[in-house]
DNA sequence: AATTATTTGCCATTCCTTTTCAAAGGTTAA
DNA sequence: TTAACCTTTGAAAAGGAATGGCAAATAATT
């Protein structure tokens, strides 16, 4: 089966052929699977979407896979404290869709958010640039998150009790 | 064996018994190691010092304490990317040694530092007022964390070429 | 000192993630 | 197309952090 970079020339084939790796089958679909949700997938569920689209990529692959795509900045990996990793596509700094998550502590559930992302960015570049001179440090990424917990959850309704 | 609250008197020792805990030995051991340190310890690297102190504490009480100091608010625990969880004594948000984190992605090490903090707090309540007000959460705490590399990883002195 | 509920240590187990290795696959050149 | 090459894959096993079960030990109280 001779494809020349996915029937659907996605946008991220340049990617992946730019920087020498393989479009294949498994990677496709992991991307696939990525590219149509907003939630935060942990990799067992990124597994399950693709096993029903292509039962025959293993679990293994799809985390080789997001490993891949974490090193090539395609795409975040994130820890919301329910011991697995979470993956979200794009969310590169400077992307269109920078943003930061709220994590309900009661049900694990993850919002994103944008606001007063400005006024972040703009008060983490100067302490970027602080820091980096102070402690000697290259930043190249930072983390925002807040903790607490949602209103269906602080209603009771959570399991337990 | 009768003690009061232990031979040392420590601060923590109201806290505990003001919430029905039993000050034991190996919850003794664990805070003594925590409040020696001035690094980010795992529960591992914790056990092998308390070891060292009491071989007989066993490591999952070690982590049935930390546990128990997380909940009732006396040590936070981190997840700096390295797989496994790191404890730190203090650091409420209110707390006198509030603090964040510059994580060197090339070596792990962890830098605390608390340059901007004050502004960083300011724009932070404005966030979580806002955050709280349009999406019904109640917020409880909140992470920052930069990413980098340090000095002697970006001179190419780290592991691997 | 006796009592009681809590806590411990040890061990086995769970769960997420990584590794191993032969087989399959994609890419390029002929 | 075919052949050759190196990469990538799937399946299964291994690794490693964290948790659970249970009898014995222990802190606090009487």
């Amino acid at each position: 089966m001779q494809r020349r970079c996915g029937k659907k020339d996605n946008w991220w084939c340049g990617r992946f052929k730019g920087l020498g790796y393989k479009l294949t089958f498994s990677r496709q679909a992991v991307l696939d699977v990525l590219s149509n949700t907003d939630s935060h997938l942990s990799a067992e569920e990124i597994y399950q979407r693709v096993y029903k689209l292509a039962p025959k990529v293993g679990l293994s692959s799809v985390y080789r896979t997001l490993e891949l795509l974490v090193e090539i900045g395609l795409v975040s990996k994130y820890d919301f404290g329910d011991r697995r990793s979470r993956y979200e596509l794009g969310q590169g700094i400077q992307g269109d869709n920078h943003h930061h998550h709220l994590v309900c502590t009661g049900c694990g559930k993850v919002l994103n958010y944008t606001d007063f992302i400005d006024q972040e960015l703009e008060l983490l570049k100067k302490t970027e640039k602080a820091l980096s001179k102070k402690y000697n440090f290259r930043i190249t990424n930072h983390l925002i998150q807040f903790y607490g917990v949602c209103r269906r959850c602080s209603d009771g309704k959570t399991a337990g009790i």
